[in-house]
RNA sequence: GCCGGGAUGGCGGAAUCGGUAGACGCAGCGGAUUCAAAAUCCGCCGCCGCAAGGUGUGGGGGUUCGAGUCCCCCUCCCGGCACCA
């Protein structure tokens, strides 16, 4: 035999080598091509940071094993990458290091492509796109104009962060505890002219659709529901007498207001207004504490989260406004808590069922009246008063009445009851907290369904669906309405920043608003520019600013805003599938790849880059750009990176982030963290578990574990840690395990090459001749894996995939190498191995390919299927149970009859000792499975 | 606060339909090899118990012959909350 030396498992060489034959060979180029079904697979585009993290290589690695695996099963596959190029990182980049946030943007995607390369993604990079790059946002710009033609982009004012001192809009992610980031400045509220989307116009088609998708997670279909949030109501108005200085009616006398609570009406004890409703501003004339109050709720932050969970404050007006039902005076009060921005700014308080207005009526006394209840305390009450009528009726008729409806027990208890109070108190609700607003073991009555009204003169009894038709028809003469309200709100794109796609929007004295016009595209945004903090500087370039107007020529402005990030991101998708055309957004090989069959990425995306997606894609269908109604037909929401972060904020504001590197780690004995602090001068940090980003230092860059163990580990590592829908935690411990694995792939491939190969019969015998029972029991063992293997990957869990692999590799190790048979058997087993790991690690699975004569190139392989034959057995083994516990096992034909494995359980020697002599009352029989004697 | 999700050994996780809890790894322990170490290989490894056995999937209750899995309540953690992306 000839002496040869087993080559070493050397990463850096055979990745290197794997991916020189990839771009030699143009392998991931993908063509359109009509004769093969296609499937189009996407993973979100990365925000250019600077350095992958951990996050980005298990987004990734999920979408190259699926394109890995498609591609073996026979699809024309995609796989595209581009950059989400836009963004305040630049800037914030530029405040710090004063790099214009073009360079600062372009450096980092030359850096990350190259880091995603080395990983060996198998993308078609001919298709690359960034955002930031004027031929991608031009047309961001050009369907802007189209939406603007059709009224689904119009003008109107919005709500934003001014920071004071810089004299600038922040973003809410640069408003820490209501002050301004970097100048410590408490926020205030301002409201400025911008442009909006109107997103609502489809919310109808955009809930709808949902239950179309069905590739896409339930978690994220409701949560997008939910956020849609179609609820029916009715509008209606308040009266009032309140005149302006000139003695006009404000709003024409009339405070309309918005329920979904309509069936509660007759439980309104007060109403709230937002602080810049025209009323609220009437009735701070003369009162200077109110008018504090109104400039008061002006400061503060614009986030919902923060409004949700600040403290409900509010003041009398002194005016009163005429329920439209009952006539009666109630009362109106400014409350922060209304927003001027829902519906009229106006809210009608039922304290008894909503538990805001709960909260706000206990912090100032006001009165608290209760309109809802079970049905079943319902009834009781009305009982109550039959009796109490009729008791005090001489005639006293209808006590038989009692007696036939409800029996004479309790006919006798209800008169009985009537006598004591007590009867009365069990109804009356604990007005102390809201948690006891209905009857102990009873349903909640926010219930709407199992609920109906009491306390409601004509409502009483009627439920929740028919009380609110009644009252809506009831005020249908005094202007009421049904109407049909949704918790989504028009997408508002203007930023007041400069990195990102400028509206092309020229502002002319005489002319107004002019759109520019389509030749003119695209308004380039100067790429020199470094902001300072202070403002958007496209406010200070005049050669930017200064234009003639394209109607009448004279000198104009341009507009300084640019477009919210989540315009870019809206269809870059389909731009990949059109790359290259300057002469139209989209053209017909959009058709040909869309939907996007697989789409990948995070479930922070969960909501808005989603929904803001599947908006974009409708308006381009009914443009005529695409023919799909939905972008993504199947979503893979993967699970958060998480690492630990720590922060101080720093007393004049703003929020550090500290690497985990420089700080002094607290844990308890469990080895919990409980603390830390910063070991340059002890200051005491947050801790907080959080994804990996660059602007909270926590992210860890895959390039240490590249260099050390090669693109495989990192990937295998990655994909065996977790399923990709769950959140991970971050702990490089395993990594040895994963490297491990891998080396034992290569030198037993090696080995099998060196040794075994030339044993291996050229025509096969698998399947017709019989094995040897040991070699049947590996073969089965192998193809069994292999089922699981494809079964696992079908629902996209990888992690057990891997450990597949692993498995494969066990009983390939522990094989008989003797003969002709063992050599055949475990050559189709290695090949079964390395085509199921491939997509994992194509590169070892590459170079292995080659060496083991398997054949020239592993991605023009088939996904390999497990044998049936491979997998039969004669006999199988069932647990035996008594009472429910494992007591034994039991050997049976695979064809034995019930009664048989009944008969057999019943004599076993276990079952017996465990009955203890008792006769068996019942014995279940799952074939295959169990059995479980019942005594 | 609201919406969505999660919790299984020392750690990551497995368990397809309600049917042997802990697959596959990591760490640890014992052994082989080695002058020694690294690497590699073999074995053990939830907890209590000498054992028989008992017990165990965040906590409490329920359904079932049988619950990690289904139902109700609670705790903690994570994601989103419209200008981070």
């Amino acid at each position: 035999m000839q002496e040869k030396q087993t080559p070493a498992y050397t990463p850096a060489d055979i990745e290197a080598a794997a991916r020189a034959y990839w771009d030699d060979s143009q392998a991931f180029k993908a063509v359109e091509d009509a004769s093969k079904p296609k499937y189009y697979c996407l993973s979100m585009f990365p925000y250019p940071s600077g350095k992958l993290h951990m996050g980005h290589v298990r987004n990734y690695t999920i979408g190259d094993v699926l394109t890995r695996f498609h591609r073996m099963r026979g699809y024309n596959v995609l796989q595209p990458m581009g950059w989400d190029a836009f963004g305040l990182p630049a800037e914030n980049a530029a405040i710090k290091n004063a790099v214009p946030p073009a360079k600062w943007t372009y450096d980092n995607i030359a850096y990350m492509k190259q880091q995603l390369q080395a990983l060996g993604f198998a993308i078609d990079w001919n298709r690359e796109l960034a955002t930031c790059q004027p031929s991608y946002y031009r047309w961001n710009q050009w369907l802007f104009l189209r939406m603007l033609e059709k009224g689904i982009a119009y003008k109107k004012t919005q709500t934003v962060n001014w920071d004071p001192v810089d004299q600038t809009v922040l973003a809410n992610e640069q408003v820490i505890d209501g002050r301004g980031w970097r100048t410590g400045a408490v926020v205030e509220k301002r409201e400025i002219p911008g442009y909006y989307l109107g997103i609502t116009q489809y919310a109808d088609e955009l809930l709808d659709d949902l239950d179309t998708l069905d590739g896409w997670p339930e978690r994220v279909r409701t949560m997008q529901a939910n956020w849609i949030g179609k609820s029916t109501g009715v509008r209606f108005a308040f009266g009032h007498d309140v005149r302006d200085e000139s003695g006009a009616l404000i709003g024409d006398g009339k405070l309309w207001v918005f329920t979904t609570r309509a069936d509660t009406i007759m439980g309104v004890t007060f109403c709230a207004v937002a602080a810049e409703h025209p009323l609220a501003t009437h009735a701070a004339r003369n009162n200077p504490e109110l008018a504090a109050f109104i400039e008061k709720c002006k400061h503060g932050s614009v986030m919902e989260a923060d409004m949700a969970t600040m403290e409900k404050e509010g003041l009398p007006t002194g005016l009163t406004v005429v329920h439209p039902l009952t006539g009666e005076s109630v009362p109106l009060w400014v409350g922060n808590y209304v927003l001027m921005s829902y519906g009229d700014g106006a809210v009608m308080a039922v304290p008894a069922h909503d538990e805001r207005d709960f909260g706000f009526a206990k912090k100032y006394d006001l009165p608290i009246r209760q309109v809802i209840a079970t049905r079943h305390h319902f009834d009781l009450l009305r009982d109550l008063a039959v009796v109490e009528r009729d008791h005090a009726t001489p005639a006293g008729f209808s006590f038989q009445d009692l007696l036939s409806q409800h029996g004479p027990e309790r006919a006798l208890t209800m008169i009985e009851d009537r006598v004591s109070d007590d009867a009365y108190a069990e109804f009356d609700y604990v007005a102390a907290k809201w948690a006891e607003y209905r009857p102990e073991d009873q349903l909640p009555l926010t219930d709407n369904e199992a609920t109906v009204c009491i306390n409601s003169g004509p409502y009483d009894g009627l439920a929740y669906a028919a009380a609110v038709d009644a009252v809506a028809t009831d005020l249908a003469s005094k202007g009421g309405e049904k109407k049909v309200q949704w918790r989504l709100r028009d997408w508002g794109v203007s930023r007041q920043r400069y990195w990102g796609c400028p509206i092309p929007i020229i502002h002319c004295d005489h002319c107004g608003d002019v759109p520019v016009p389509d030749d003119q595209l695209p308004v380039v945004l100067p790429e020199d520019c470094i902001p300072d903090g202070s403002g958007n500087p496209l406010l200070k370039r005049d050669d930017f600013i200064n234009v003639a107007c394209p109607k009448c020529g004279a000198a104009a402005k341009r507009e300084t805003d640019t477009m919210d990030t989540f315009v870019d991101s809206s269809w870059y998708y389909a731009r990949y599938c059109s790359v290259g055309n300057d002469g139209a957004m989209l053209d017909e090989r959009a058709n040909y790849w869309m939907q996007v069959d697989q789409y990948i990425g995070g479930i922070e995306h969960a909501i808005l880059h989603l929904l803001y997606s599947r908006f974009w894609s409708k308006v381009m269908r009914d443009m005529g750009l695409m023919t799909v109604k939905e972008p993504f037909a199947r979503l893979l929401t993967q699970g958060m990176v998480l690492n630990h972060a720590w922060l101080h904020k720093p007393e004049g504001g703003g929020k550090n982030y500290y690497w985990e590197s420089d700080v002094d780690v607290q844990r308890d004995a469990k080895g919990q963290i409980t603390g830390g602090r910063l070991k340059a001068d002890g200051t005491v940090l947050e801790h907080e578990l959080t994804t990996m980003s660059k602007s909270k230092n926590n992210g860890v860059d895959p390039q240490a574990l590249i260099d050390q163990y090669g693109a495989d580990t990192a990937r295998f590592f990655m994909m065996f840690a977790s399923p990709p829908e769950q959140t991970l935690e971050w702990n490089d411990a395993g990594v040895e395990g994963a490297h491990r694995f891998l080396k034992r792939v290569w030198n037993f491939a090696q080995d099998y090459n060196a040794e075994l190969r030339a044993r291996v019969p050229a025509t096969s015998t698998l399947g017709s001749a019989k094995l040897p029972a040991a070699l049947a029991d590996l073969r089965r063992e192998l193809h069994l894996v292999l089922k699981q293997a494809s079964y696992d990957l079908a629902k996209q869990q990888f992690n057990t995939v891997a450990s597949g692999c692993m498995k494969m590799l066990n009983a390939l190790e522990k094989a008989p190498r003797d003969g002709s048979d063992a050599a055949e058997v475990i050559g189709e087993g290695l090949s079964m191995l390395l085509r199921v790991l491939s997509p994992i690690c194509p590169h070892i699975t590459h170079a292995l390919w080659r060496d083991c004569g398997f054949g020239d190139d592993i991605l023009n392989s088939d996904w390999p299927e497990a044998a049936e034959s491979a997998l039969v057995q004669d006999e199988v083994e069932l647990m035996l149970q008594v009472n429910g516990k494992l007591r034994g096992s039991l050997r049976v034909a695979a064809d034995a009859p019930k009664d048989a494995i009944e008969a057999a359980a019943l004599a076993n020697e276990a079952a017996q000792k465990f009955m203890e002599g008792k006769p068996a009352k019942k014995v279940v029989v799952v074939p295959g499975r169990l059995v479980n004697i019942v005594c």
